[in-house]
DNA sequence: CCAGATAGTCAATCATGGTTGACCATCTAG
DNA sequence: CTAGATGGTCAACCATGATTGACTATCTGG
């Protein structure tokens, strides 16, 4: 792991974009390690699991989910073929619509999200070990600054 | 754009992973919109950007990459081969080891990168007028506790 | 009632970012 | 000098996450 000299790679390292892409990265892969190493961790991929922050509790079309997530109809339809093999939502016909159908967490998938922010949260708390909890919140809050800023200049879900 | 109730998507919305997690997602949806934006930009995916920074300054052989991105000779191999097309990068020969060759940037890789890094500073710049200076170094502090963290637990190289 | 528009699915295809396997050239010990 | 490790490439293949195109069913306005 022999680090590396050259002034680009200063600067790379002094960007905070750099060093904000890199520290998402690292969660993730940690994250996915963790959840792995549990029996009874859903077999999802990132691609699902950014799909349950738009679910909402009364169901949602596959439509909807489409024009939140910025990907096509048939894009949700797949990953919403995936969810259902896995039992953590269930489909059911839109009682205002006969086309459409709404999508809906289970009970199991509501019991794997919280398996999944467990994971997220034990993480964090790692980190908030080395850090003051002072420190901690001033951080939320900057990130929630990149957030806004960065969700301001497309067409954006969160 | 409407949002979502429910109990998870809370949860969701007060794990500092996930903020984090989606703060790099639109940061990295951002760079690449304005870079595609730019004539000059170097027609360079993110597995190329990322193994800029194991780049030295004296070149660095593929081998060596490939321990320090954690994957295969054979996929840095195809990256270099594409860096080499783009003209960012040149492989020369070590003269140390006749099977062994060089790889380092060219003057013409340095400048895309510094466009790239051009590119982040401009995020990073709008952020900052949303908060203060010392919350942006307070924050700079935090994410690299997250850093540490997370490269702790497993062989990573950044 | 009928022409669209809309919800959804199926199938084929694509780009990305890898992998494994086979191979060659060179270096290094014994 | 030779066996085996190492540096690198080529080719085939794979999973992921999307796309486009074609199609069915239903809803809505005139």
């Amino acid at each position: 792991m022999s680090k590396l000299p050259s002034p680009i790679a200063e600067r790379v390292q002094a960007s905070l974009g750099q060093r904000l892409l890199k520290a998402a990265r690292l969660l993730d892969e940690r994250a996915v390690d963790r959840l792995a190493a549990r029996p009874d961790a859903p077999v999802l991929r990132t691609a699902h699991t950014r799909l349950f922050p738009h679910l909402d509790a009364a169901g949602t079309r596959g439509s909807v989910l489409a024009e939140r997530l910025g990907i096509t109809k048939q894009a949700v339809s797949k990953l919403v073929g995936d969810l259902i093999d896995q039992g953590v939502v269930e489909q059911v016909p839109d009682p205002d619509d006969g086309r459409a159908s709404l999508v809906r967490l289970t009970p199991l998938g509501l019991d794997r999200i919280a398996l999944g922010l467990d994971v997220l949260a034990e993480l964090e708390d790692e980190v908030r070990e080395r850090v003051d909890a002072e420190a901690m919140d001033r951080f939320a809050a900057v990130l929630d600054a990149w957030i806004a800023t960065l969700s301001a200049e497309a067409g954006e879900a969160g």
